[in-house]
DNA sequence: GCCAACGTTGGC
DNA sequence: GCCAACGTTGGC
C-alpha cells in the first residue's frame, strides 16, 4: 500500500466532482508525462490512498482524499482525434499512455500550499521541491500520517 | 499575464 | 547523442 499526491485543476475535476458521485470510478486521463505515467503503470495498486490536490486555481492545496480503484489501462483520449490529449504516435496495439481510476474517499479540511510550505516537517515533500511540475508524486508514510491528522482524516472512518 | 523551471523535439 | 528551440506547468 502506497500513498500519493495527485494534482487536478478544480475547474476540470475537483474534489466536489468526485464527491458528487462517490461510487464512481474517475479515469485519471490526460497524463502526458512519462514519470507520472510510470508511477501509475508500475507502482500504483488498488487501494492506494491519494492526497487530492487542487492546482492552477485561486488557492492551491490539498482538498480531500481519494483512492486508486483500478490498475493502469490505456487512456482512451490518446486515440481520440478530437481530444486535446490525442497522441498521433500512439497505437491501439502499442498505447503510449495509461492511467488508473480513482474514487472519492473524503473531503477534508483544506490544507493550502502556503501552509504546507510553512511547515518544516513537510519540507521533504516532492511536490514542494523547487520547480516540481510532476502531477503525480509519491508521499512517504510519515508525511501521509502527519497530513492525515492535520486535515482530520482517519483511515478507519 | 508573467515567467522560472523543466520536459520534449528535431536538426545536425 | 548533443543541445537549442520550443511548449507546458503552475505559482504568483
Amino acid at each position: 500500500m502506497k500513498y500519493w499526491l495527485m494534482k487536478s485543476e478544480p475547474d476540470e475535476v475537483g474534489i466536489d466532482h468526485l464527491a458528487a458521485s462517490p461510487q464512481a470510478a474517475f479515469p485519471w486521463f490526460g497524463v502526458r508525462n512519462y514519470q507520472a505515467r510510470n508511477f501509475m503503470r508500475d507502482q500504483m495498486q488498488v487501494g492506494d490512498l491519494v492526497l487530492f490536490y487542487h492546482s492552477s486555481c485561486e488557492e492551491p492545496g490539498i482538498a480531500g482524499i481519494a483512492k486508486v480503484s483500478s490498475t493502469a489501462y490505456p487512456d482512451a483520449t490518446q486515440f481520440d482525434v478530437t481530444s486535446k490529449y490525442y497522441d498521433p504516435k500512439s497505437t491501439q496495439e502499442n498505447p503510449r499512455w495509461v492511467h488508473v481510476d480513482v474514487q472519492f474517499v473524503s473531503k477534508t479540511t483544506f490544507l493550502s500550499l502556503s501552509k504546507m510550505k510553512e511547515d518544516p516537517l513537510l519540507s521533504d515533500m516532492l511536490v514542494l521541491k523547487r520547480g516540481n511540475r510532476l502531477s503525480i508524486t509519491p508521499v512517504s508514510e510519515i508525511d501521509w500520517q502527519y497530513i492525515a491528522e492535520k486535515i482530520g482524516f482517519s483511515a478507519g472512518a
